[in-house]
DNA sequence: TATTGTTATACTCTATAACTATA
DNA sequence: TATAGTTATAGAGTATAACAATA
């Protein structure tokens, strides 16, 4: 967990810890105030699977089932999703995006990133290349 | 915004917030259960600066003072802070760390960055340089 | 009057436990 | 009886608006 460089041994855990805990904060005070980020990252995950279960988003979103059926009753209410039973096992909810939810994602995201990618934009392209890779190593860490 | 590589045009912004709002969801999860993320961070904060006013803690923690309020008067709950009147200006209150805080601190920052550090640990010393480095990064961006 | 912090209020995110409906 | 999802409940984190105390 200590990664030795110039000024001696590092605690990665910790540095990235304290990053990612601060640029959530930012992430979230600079939001649209429409659409949240979970809300965001649940139609992501809902768009790039076409359509699945409420147990199964839960599950590619890391979260209880509960969590994510009050995710989704906000957004059918908002007219983003649709929600049907399986026709091949009554239980299981089939979740996927309306039209609107496939305009409003497409929107919120780029509005929702705005303040980031212009904060991002004068960067080195090294400097941008390597939160892409440090993006991909997390996303491989948390099993994603 | 946009990164040229091997396969195109690379949304880092959108990389970026997909991975940040997971890794802190498992961070969330993986705690110990007794001082939370936000106060943990706090408690560094307070640590670093040794004493200071609760509006000067609440900027570097980039919250609203009155956010910063619940987390210092919890923290307080717990002995873990002590706050008092600064003799100069008694509008502001001075926060510092217990002995029993210093000790917390320490304890909980192993056991909170256990699962993260254990996750890192098999890296390559390239990959942790890269994480070390997005963070950098990161931390200058979003103003800290 | 201006500043610092607190209180009141409200909303999101998340979890666990208990319940319902279906298999 | 087992599984998928919902409802009930609770606590953390955050914000804005209104207030109190001090300068």
């Amino acid at each position: 967990m200590s990664t030795e460089s110039g000024s001696g041994p590092v605690n990665v855990a910790g540095v990235l810890r304290v990053a990612t805990t601060r640029t959530m904060r930012r992430l979230r005070a600079v939001g649209a105030r429409r659409i949240t980020l979970t809300q965001l990252s649940a139609m992501a995950s809902i768009q790039a699977a076409g359509e699945l279960t409420l147990g199964e988003l839960a599950a590619r979103e890391h979260v209880q089932p509960p969590s994510m059926t009050r995710v989704i009753t906000t957004l059918h209410d908002y007219g983003l999703v649709t929600r049907k039973s399986d026709p091949n096992d009554g239980r299981q909810v089939l979740v996927s995006l309306t039209d609107k939810g496939h305009e409003i994602l497409a929107e919120e995201a780029r509005t929702r990133e705005a303040w980031l990618a212009d904060q991002i934009k004068d960067l080195s392209e090294e400097d941008k290349q390597t939160l892409v890779e440090a993006s991909l190593i997390l996303m491989r860490l948390i099993g994603e």
